[in-house]
DNA sequence: CTCCGAGTTGAGAATGATTCCCACTAGCGA
DNA sequence: TCGCTAGTGGGAATCATTCTCAACTCGGAG
């Protein structure tokens, strides 16, 4: 049985309320610093949670996981500032197709795949740009 | 100035000796069976230059990094069984060129993608199916 | 060939993220 | 409201990875 508690519903607005990926160690960071109580484990096992139900989209970066609350509720991909973190939802339905060819082409069963992309963002090019040259 | 050592020589050696994605314990645990002395530290070191030099590729799963010696020298793909770990290296000149432009078209530069399909192959999957019904 | 110095090594400690443990709390159906 | 049990919290435990530092060794100079 899955029960409403005031702590998931912390997490996830929390999530909510950012566009950007953020690791669980910042969220429960950032709850504390807004008065809430909810304990470290909680906010991992929230993440978990809404990630394997498919409200939440997961990814490995230097070493820890990052979350986010996507718009689009169905499967698909990012594009991620590797500066500010701003990260735009993207479909691509060649990629999907394109992987599951790929792996059926080498007997490959049940494809998943991982696909995003890390670039600089217009604003930090542009950022950067003036500060360097 | 960069020295040529028998360890970086072993831990080499045996990444090239296998044909799927290790973690650096995996691999100091094969080293050290094998009768090497060589320390873990060591192996985690020798394998982050080679990731830098471009002669193994890299990827996080689980919570680990893993490596491989790679056959192409150059930009490719991964398709990953998730059983057994065999791999199989992959082109994909069309998940470039729209990584790329994909990137462009919101202004982000500087493009970089991380793109792996996971799946079981025919072996595993042969197996599974064996044991199962 | 030998010597010297800086890049390397290895064992264990330190770090940092994540998970586990478990007594306690609080949803939710009856 | 009552009781059952999933959920919680916090501190300990775990695990991968990195750091520390004294000992070591490759490789060029002499």
């Amino acid at each position: 049985m899955k029960r409403r508690t005031w702590q998931r519903a912390a997490v996830q607005d929390a999530l909510t309320g950012r566009d950007d990926f953020v690791s669980a160690q910042a969220l429960h960071s950032q709850l504390r610093a807004d008065g809430s109580s909810i304990g470290l484990a909680t906010v991992y096992r929230a993440l978990a949670d809404l990630a394997e139900e498919g409200e939440a989209d997961s990814l490995q970066a230097e070493g820890e996981s990052l979350y986010r609350a996507c718009a689009s509720p169905g499967h698909h991909h990012h594009l991620i500032c590797r500066s500010c973190g701003r990260t735009v939802e993207i479909e691509a339905d060649d990629i999907e197709a394109w992987a599951a060819s790929t792996a059926a082409a080498h007997g490959f069963r049940d494809p998943q795949h991982v696909v995003d992309v890390f670039g600089t963002c217009a604003a930090c090019a542009a950022r950067q740009d003036a500060r360097i040259p």
